[in-house]
DNA sequence: ACAAAAACCGACCACGAGTCGGTTTTTGTA
DNA sequence: TACAAAAACCGACTCGTGGTCGGTTTTTGT
């Protein structure tokens, strides 16, 4: 419950979620699950347990909990790319540094050039401050 | 088996032949399997569910198998990276970038001076050739 | 107070890693 | 060439987690 495993509805549920910024089981279960065909509790299953795992916050709305994510895309993001460099790319850096690379320059030209851009500004505030 | 997931057992198994190279089941068992106190067998079926999903390579030497990676810690966590950023940052680039960037800014000066110095070197290598 | 709406609980299935005992295959050698 | 040791292989079982749902309890607006 600490490090989350994520399957592939919750994934979706946090994406709605991300999207909607708040919402309820009934209505996204017309969006979610209507097509795939699951029922209302099944649903309901997911989002209690992305809440169990703190991934999503609740409240009660009349009678009907809203729930709204708890931390944002990039967030979820730096916590699983993280771990999962932590646990596969060893103690060095410089394999995780190189793979990242590797990947935005797969993506193209633009992506790159935005990550230098990135880094730069990071670098400038760093002097600083 | 096309995109694996991987164990804590496979994953030292994977760490253990990327530093010795080519081993043998009784060598890996003796550094592996000892400590935690599992068998033989055990590690024999962590090697050889990593050879069927393709990630070690095996040749007969004698009666034993010598396995090897065939695959390098960085392409590993290419992939996996790859594989983690398309299910959870969505389709834009910024989030996983930002993401990276302050996860190397976590890390250190050092290593953020590192990511600049590698992109800037892929930018440069992109122009020419 | 009551009916509708929603939450909750428990049960079950699927899948994959980990674990191991027992059987079969391989192979060096007597 | 037969045989015993070594290693591989196979099948079985456990465990954890996500997905799935039916049925029961709780909540709440009227």
């Amino acid at each position: 419950m600490d490090n989350p495993k994520l399957g592939d509805l919750e994934l979706e549920v946090l994406e709605h979620v991300w999207e909607q910024g708040e919402v309820d089981i009934k209505s996204a279960h017309q969006v979610l699950g209507e097509p795939r065909g699951i029922t209302h509790n099944t649903v309901q299953s997911a989002f209690k347990r992305l809440w169990e795992k703190k991934l999503l916050r609740r409240r009660k709305e009349g009678h009907a909990h809203l729930y709204s994510s708890k931390i944002s895309r990039q967030e979820l993001t730096e916590r699983l790319v993280g771990e999962l460099i932590e646990q596969v790319a060893g103690p060095s850096p410089s394999v995780a540094l190189e793979a990242f690379v590797n990947l935005a320059a797969r993506a193209g030209e633009d992506t790159l050039a935005e990550l230098e851009e990135l880094v730069a500004r990071r670098r400038q505030d760093r002097g600083k401050k």
